[in-house]
DNA sequence: TTGGCGATTGACT
DNA sequence: GTCAATCGCCAAG
């Protein structure tokens, strides 16, 4: 299938491309031996910008961390959470707007051998990529690989899938906001109903 | 320069 | 169900 452009991601409506993203192959090469692994992607959340508390650049916040999410679309913000977990985005909307979409869960499609050697697993289960700490670790991104360009197949890209039924896709809170107040109730977070 | 904390996970009761 | 691990970030001093 077709790799996503920059003008997927920069689609203005972001919860839009978050849904979208649902179904779709997320691809990770390991460049030193050029095996690539690939995710079906399963769930998602949208960071809206700056009016939104749950995200990274609310109130304009900018910082050498955050820089990425003011670029353009289509490329990559992963960042170290709990001083432990690298979380995988997606930059969306345009250059300025500072939006992303957070990858949360994935099923294996390809290279499940180095995904299961890189979680300590011997064999296939559920928890291989559910959760973004989980899936960045299973694909080997780090926060090393930040700032990458997301639409070209080198190290990071989606190829495109058919679209979810709308019927298909769950869609709730988003997961450990509770900080962000009356914004941590919005329904930003999608999932492909089991 | 410092201290509180987080878009989580896994182990344990 | 509870809770510790673990460290870079960043607002405040």
């Amino acid at each position: 299938m077709a790799l996503l452009s920059r003008d997927f991601f920069a689609q203005t409506d972001t919860l839009r491309v978050a849904r979208h993203l649902l179904g779709k192959h997320l691809h990770v090469r390991e460049l030193h031996t050029g095996e690539v692994c690939t995710l079906r992607i399963t769930e998602t959340e949208a960071y809206c910008g700056t009016t939104d508390r749950a995200c990274h650049a609310f109130g304009g916040r900018r910082t050498a961390r955050n820089e990425v999410m003011y670029g353009p679309p289509g490329y990559v913000y992963i960042y170290l959470c709990y001083g432990i977990h690298h979380l995988l985005n997606f930059v969306t909307h345009q250059q300025g707007e500072p939006h992303a979409i957070l990858i949360r869960a994935g099923e294996p499609v390809a290279g499940l051998q180095t995904m299961l050697t890189r979680r300590s697993m011997q064999r296939y289960e559920p928890r291989l990529a559910a959760g973004p700490g989980s899936l960045a670790r299973a694909l080997g991104l780090t926060v090393a690989d930040s700032g990458r360009y997301g639409c070209e197949p080198h190290r990071i890209w989606v190829t495109d899938a058919p679209l979810i039924d709308p019927e298909a896709i769950l869609e709730g809170p988003r997961v450990g906001v509770e900080y962000a107040e009356e914004d941590a109730r919005l329904p930003w977070r999608f999932r492909i109903r089991q």
